[in-house]
DNA sequence: TCAGAAATATACCAATCGGTATATAATCTT
DNA sequence: AAGATTATATACCGATTGGTATATTTCTGA
């Protein structure tokens, strides 16, 4: 009874042109006409590329990981300095910038909510891709430790969580108010917690 | 063709022993049958006390925001000078104390994320909520400034987004995780936040 | 060009959705 | 205790849900 996908091409076609209408909607709130409205495709064609609904939500969660991941590193790629690095990461979520989320917000933020009661391999995907994060910004603050930009003193770990937090925090106010004042004053919170870690 | 309410009891009933579900399955995700299984009443009971679905899910909004706004307030009460006050109000959320949220985690970060896109009086509701949290943390730093507890060049409207921000970014992580430590770190640094401006 | 394969469209399924009209039961008033 | 009122239960509605079996179309290689 095993499932082989028709055809890559379109596979990745209803993954891209639906990414934003589950990010949007949520799992539990987009429906398979959405998703055949969105794509001006039939049932038929999503089910010969898709085993169900599910599949479909977890397909299109790790695209965006996917792309996310592209842009965090290659944004910290063209900076020289950690401090640099930090600054740019918190950059990326200011509403100058705008290139790393679909429509709807940050979607670990979004299926989070959604998948932490109700959905498990989700909410597992969720953490792990929190975790991964967590690790990169940590990476970045301890090796700006040893190259003696920031104090000895500093914790990576805890300060990479809090770093994520505010920032999710903020997304989550600005999308609650529908205003990005709130992420760009949070954001300078941010940037004033790297200075303080700083040499 | 007004509406009444048959019971205003039966009504309480209902948004009490329903509030969790909605927390946690959200409200595309919680169906009528949910509420009549929950509540052991028919639907025909639960269409006497509410409009529809909705007006149920408002309601449960507006009575997660009551009792919260009961807890912070009573806590603030209990402390006397500003510093503790905040001390106290990050605390609340911690994993010793537990006492704010239903089942589900915080109310304000699972209907924020799922309203923004697809409800919007429940979105209006949600940042009237997170409006009056900042107006009460901020009021707290003002009276602080004042009393000389805090640094004069402490940005109360800033500073009060920044500790929501944070503090819902914690719940957020946590809840990802399934696992009370990021939380209870971030609230470490939530308290650093508030010695920093500290005199 | 034409057969076979690959992929999409059509037509349908049972189950569940939110919601309503009406019947029944419980409560209150006198 | 009887009647009126208030509240809950029952039975049903059309629409939509996720999903599937099969027919049709499109593509590919000889």
């Amino acid at each position: 009874m095993k499932f082989v996908p028709r055809s890559e091409k379109t596979r990745q076609f209803i993954i891209e042109t639906t990414a934003k209408i589950f990010n949007m909607k949520g799992y539990a709130g987009t429906s398979m006409s959405d998703l055949t409205e969105a794509t001006k495709l039939t049932k038929g064609s999503i089910y010969g590329n898709f085993q169900n609904k599910d599949e479909v939500a977890l397909a299109v969660f790790n695209y965006n990981s996917e792309k996310r991941a592209e842009i965090i590193i290659g944004k910290l790629a063209g900076e020289s300095t950690s401090i640099a690095k930090l600054i740019a990461f918190a950059n990326l979520f200011g509403s100058a910038e705008n290139t790393v989320f679909p429509e709807g917000g940050c979607p670990l933020l979004n299926t989070a909510v959604e998948a932490d009661d109700t959905h498990e391999p989700l909410r597992i995907r969720v953490a792990e891709e929190f975790q991964g994060l967590q690790e990169l910004i940590s990476s970045v603050i301890k090796t700006g430790i040893e190259k003696g930009e920031f104090k000895k003193d500093t914790e990576p770990v805890k300060t990479a969580f809090s770093i994520i937090a505010m920032i999710e925090g903020g997304i989550l106010l600005s999308r609650a108010f529908k205003n990005n004042f709130h992420l760009d004053v949070i954001l300078e919170s941010v940037k004033e917690l790297i200075k303080k870690i700083s040499n």
